[in-house]
RNA sequence: GGGCGCGUAGCUCAAUGGUAGAGCAGUGGCCUUUUAAGCCAUUGGUUAAGGGUUCGAGCCCCUUCGCGCUCACCA
């Protein structure tokens, strides 16, 4: 390990505590309190003393050593643990000559310490450990990269910190250690997670665990990132969904089941993609993709009122109302309303490329007409859908896994969810007939060039699923990264990853 | 993958093509109620890497690497 001039200095003073038989790294640690609870205390034993003289508390406590100032016989700091900090008060009077010099030649920033008192109030009203004993726990050999910060009202203001984005993931370590709003946001990805959980479970859906190898990927359009299994000679790939792993669990008689877990797509980063991303899905049987509507709204009313306490979340400069119904748009309509075009007057990809190359918008020659009419979804309507809506009814040819709409051949029922400009989610009613779905199966092949990386093979196995008699159901995808940046106002995909994918570094 | 922008001390940032700087952190002092503590002094740079133009390059040109934004891609 290479050390720079600061740790350098760090270095010695490890060398230095070893050789006076302070070990800067010992087994245990024996705290009482946390910071929080040590100040709790302290305030109750200050309500029940009622004028009369304060009872002692006494505490040890453990944690980061966030901030120094030594003036002399005296010296303040502050020690951080996971519930928040404490100002720490040293006093030759208490600790002794030695006990000042220790710390002050030895003691530096983001060391982890433990510290024995009792708490008392500062002069100007804080609550504070007066120290009698403090040692090491483990010294910092790397200095934070954190310059200084502040209280306010309860509040830490810092004043020079990290902001280097690339730093910040690439040491997301010391993004968390330096910047306690970054520690919140995996707090309440972690409630939003909980939340969903508790949501469903409460409705009597099985939460289980599928396949991520998958010998044949499926459940959505994207590229996989393959793998292979040295002693069985098999190629895998990693799961680009779940769908059709649940689904072949109604088949078994389980009638609601969802996962949260890991998707794999080796496809572009950008502020809403990472090649490994978070996904929910569930399948509800005897469902339609109206029920599906509801339960999505109830969902995430739920999410909200549990992580946030309210329905209204600030998002990108917007207040987004999750009180209420979502609006519900009809995705023909939603077409003609905006670029004027009728895609039921253009059944074939060349009709519809005609017609949106006579409004004056450029599209890629030959797209069929189901990527067509998703291009323009994307650009004329997504980014306008800033409250929670839901846009439905959309062309089959984009949509091999979900069942037609009655008496409309070319429409099935699928409605995506669409918050902050964002699509959040994706539903349908599910197609459980084996003979159509082996027949949209070998539709998406022939749309497909045979090189074509989003070709997908057929997948026999689900269809032998499905020949078992599969109940009617709905089923519902979301991206979880997606809802966590809306409900912490983030607007990117790498502020709700906790390690986001970053190109690689060459060694030095 | 394309376009645009960025990369300077541990952190946050300066520096007309003309001696690479500041604040904080660090180091050495002073200081018994501070909280961005204060005061005095002081260390620290392969200006992302490599090449070129020039009397002279952090700055201009080329290449590479990384990051950001954006476009493309992404049922």
């Amino acid at each position: 390990m290479e050390l720079s001039d600061l740790e350098k200095v760090r270095f010695e003073k490890i060398n230095a505590l070893r050789a006076m038989g302070v070990e800067p790294y010992p087994t245990r640690a024996n705290p009482t309190h946390s910071a929080a609870d040590a100040v709790r205390a302290f305030e109750a034993a200050e309500a029940s003393a009622n004028g009369e003289s304060l009872p002692v508390v006494a505490v040890t406590l453990a944690g980061r050593l966030r901030s120094m100032r030594a003036m002399g016989k005296i010296t303040f700091a502050h020690i951080e643990d996971g519930s928040g900090r404490v100002q720490l008060f040293m006093r030759v009077n208490d600790i002794g000559e030695d006990g000042m010099k220790l710390f002050a030649d030895y003691f530096d920033l983001g060391d982890f310490i433990e510290a024995a008192g009792e708490m008392f109030r500062t002069r100007t009203g804080e609550i504070t450990l007066k120290v009698t004993a403090f040692s090491m726990l483990a010294k910092a050999l790397s200095p934070l990269p954190a310059a200084k910060d502040e209280v306010v009202d309860g509040q830490v203001v810092r004043h020079a910190t990290l902001t280097d984005p690339e730093v910040r993931y690439r040491q997301r370590y010391a993004d968390l250690a330096v910047n306690p709003e970054v520690r919140q946001i995996f707090r309440t990805r972690a409630a939003v997670v909980r939340a969903i959980r508790e949501f469903l479970d409460d409705r009597d859906f099985l939460e289980v665990e599928t396949p991520i190898l998958q010998p044949i990927y499926g459940g959505a359009a994207a590229k996989p990132f393959v793998t292979h299994h040295n002693q069985l000679k098999q190629d895998l790939y990693l799961r680009i969904s779940f769908e059709l792993y649940l689904k072949r669990l109604l088949v078994g008689g389980y009638e609601r089941v969802y996962e949260i877990g890991r998707d794999f797509r080796n496809e572009g980063v950008s502020f809403k993609h990472n090649p490994e991303f978070t996904q929910l899905e569930f399948y509800c049987a005897y469902a339609d993709y109206q029920k599906v509507m509801k339960l999505t709204e109830e969902m995430i009313g739920h999410v909200c009122d549990k992580v946030l306490g309210t329905r209204q979340v600030e998002f990108n400069g917007h207040t987004i109302d999750f009180s209420g119904p979502w609006k519900r748009l009809d995705l023909r309509q939603a077409l003609i309303d905006t670029v004027g075009i009728d895609i039921d007057q253009h059944l074939t990809g060349e009709s519809l490329e005609a017609a949106i190359r006579a409004k004056g918008i450029q599209v890629k020659p030959g797209s069929p007409r189901g990527k067509l009419i998703d291009g323009l979804l994307g650009d004329y309507i997504e980014p306008t859908l800033i409250q929670p809506t839901f846009l439905y009814d959309y062309p089959r040819d984009i949509s091999p896994l979900a069942k037609n709409r009655p008496n409309d051949p070319g429409t099935v029922e699928r409605f995506e969810g669409f918050v902050g400009g964002m699509e959040l989610c994706n539903a349908f009613t599910e197609l459980n007939d084996p003979l159509e779905q082996e027949a949209r199966f070998k539709e998406m092949g022939r749309a497909y060039e045979a090189d074509d990386e989003e070709r997908h093979p057929m997948d026999e196995d689900y269809l032998q699923a499905m020949s078992y008699g599969m109940p009617p159901n709905g089923g519902f995808g979301m991206g979880i990264d997606r809802l966590v940046m809306l409900l912490t106002d983030r607007r990117t995909i790498r502020e709700v990853l906790l390690f986001p994918h970053l190109r690689g570094r060459e060694e030095e």
